[in-house]
DNA sequence: ATGAAAGCGCTAACAC
DNA sequence: GTGTTAGCGCTTTCAT
């Protein structure tokens, strides 16, 4: 495998060139102050010459940094959350990286085989920091990660006590929202269609809706509530039709997807009963700006720009400080209506 | 910002402890033969008791080897292909590497400075080699890369006599049969909605549709040509109702993609013609793990995961010889029949 | 089979 | 301001 072509020009070159010593060469490369503007022009006329372009794995290894963040994706992260929800985060820590000399490295983690070599990977030195989309109870990663002493952050977290750095979105209080505007709204038979429960996304959904009853003095049925074990339409599909198989004067839902509330929304139209007039649905919005309208949904919505940014604010600094902060950082989410109730 | 953590040990704090050189442990953790066994269990020992990570950074300046290679996406590949395409080529990327130590690194290039660090990081010697998403005819990546002596391989081509190596799909082949099929059950009055034709993959395909017609001796009909200014659903649609507008008579309709497709189909629906009896259509087919069976369509289906390992040979080829030989790829397309004709 | 030693190309600390 | 120097931690000859 080739690397830096062999007969690259080297800093020491560019130096002889421009008649200056090597740490001259160096500070102008990296715009440090203290150069006279006639030596530095000097320098940039050699290093345009020549060709220069500095070796990274020297500069890594004097000046014990890497210049990069990866941004990890499982494999389940990419499936259950779908493009939509992925793009807006990757654009959004793209931004914000913009005005820094840190490149952005997606990588995508698998298997075992891939993961090991990530953690080498990054142990290795070749990131300052990692941004984890993973939010799997038992994904090993974040604390292996923790443990080598990587700054990390992660998109949500894995349970109520998480110790590593994340940032997420305010789940229980998006769900209570919508849930509350639904019995604001005059409804009173309100399901809810949950995502499986061994994920902390959907725990903290489900709660939000059992919360937003409790404070209504509404009494919780139990079999109002089904459980999904995954995100997915389809699953949103079954558990839709056995809800109003159940309950046939279900008058609303609060789904913890958007998929979960696609699928009941199909649902509902193939058993005659008409949305929203007949039963209002409200889903937590993961996917946003793939939908466009589509389903006339009030809907529960995630700000992924903000909280894209929040990553990266926090990953910068735990690579600046070296007692590290843990932090946490609970975005606000949003009720955009539209005509649900 | 930090990397390694401070006190990290080193391979020389291994061989000290393993009590033997450090070319030893160098030669353990890269498996090299010529240890003694007892040796190597020695050593990989000391290294366990230690928690060793070799420094990457080190070892890529001194080995003169990244053990990574980037897949660069341009934002319009990302949005214009949809994530079903990129899905598939990443993951058979992905797959194809997994036997080797590199591991694979994806990069967004959106603006110029994007494009100007990344440029730094792959010809500063961070990556073994490139693997380019991009097809626009405009982009300088390649070429930069090229230039800069970096192992690269495109996915797609720029135009005719395009000088990086590439990988691409049979695009005008691809389209002649699926024109042939047409034209073989019957059909006459076959219309062709086109992609941009400054982008080299539109070109092809709608020269496949011409050459069909003229080996059948058909005469080809310019006005049954719409060329759209890119591959949307939108598009589509507003090509197909002018193609209806100016010909009732047409019974078929080849379009240059999938979202194409999608968008003529939904013009037939909505001017009251029944698919496929009244009109027949095909599609290119750049999306297609995403659309299941979903529109009833016979499709040109392009091999996506062939094409990623194509691509990661290719790769791999050129990073071992020094004198790179360029090279070109084109794989089959495959007509899939559904109910179409 | 294994140890010793010479770099790889850069940054940063220190002298001038 | 600018030149000099000492590493950063590894791979790779070259001896032994």
């Amino acid at each position: 495998m080739g690397r830096q072509r062999p007969g690259t020009p080297t800093l020491e070159e560019v130096a002889a060139l421009a008649g200056v010593g090597r740490g001259t060469v160096s500070r102008v490369i990296n715009n440090a102050p203290g150069v006279r503007d006639s030596t530095r022009r000097a320098v940039q006329r050699a290093i345009a010459e020549l060709g220069y372009v500095p070796n990274l794995a020297a500069r890594s290894l004097a000046g014990h940094r890497a210049d990069a963040v990866a941004l990890v994706m499982t494999e389940t992260d990419w499936r259950m959350f779908g493009e939509p929800f992925f793009t807006e985060i990757v654009h959004a820590v793209g931004d914000a990286l913009t005005d820094t000399p840190v490149q952005l490295l997606l990588t995508l983690v698998r298997t075992d085989t891939e993961r090991r070599r990530f953690v080498e990977y990054a142990r290795g030195g070749r990131v300052d920091g990692v941004l984890l989309m993973s939010v799997h109870a038992a994904d090993p990663l974040p604390d292996m990660l923790a443990k080598a002493g990587l700054p990390t952050v992660m998109l949500g977290r894995r349970s109520g006590d998480e110790s590593v750095t994340y940032v997420d979105a305010d789940n229980a209080g998006g769900a209570r929202g919508a849930v509350t505007y639904l019995l604001e709204s005059g409804r009173r038979a309100i399901g809810a269609i949950s995502g499986p429960l061994d994920m902390y996304v959907a725990e903290c959904r489900l709660r939000g809706y059992r919360e937003a009853l409790e404070l209504s003095g509404v009494a919780a049925d139990p079999s109002l509530v089904v459980e999904g074990d995954d995100f997915t339409e389809e699953t949103g599909r079954r558990a839709m039709t056995s809800l109003i198989g159940r309950h046939p004067e279900l008058d609303a839902v609060f789904a913890a997807s958007d998929t979960l509330a696609a699928g009941a929304l199909e649902a509902l139209g193939a058993a005659g009963r008409r949305v929203p007039r007949d039963v209002a649905v409200i889903g937590f919005d993961d996917l946003h700006p793939a939908r466009p309208t589509d389903p006339p949904l009030t809907t529960v919505r995630q700000p992924l720009g903000e909280i894209g940014r929040a990553m990266v604010r926090l990953l910068l600094e735990e690579m600046e400080e070296s007692p590290v902060a843990w932090r946490h950082v609970i975005l606000r989410t949003e009720l955009v209506r539209r005509d649900t109730a």
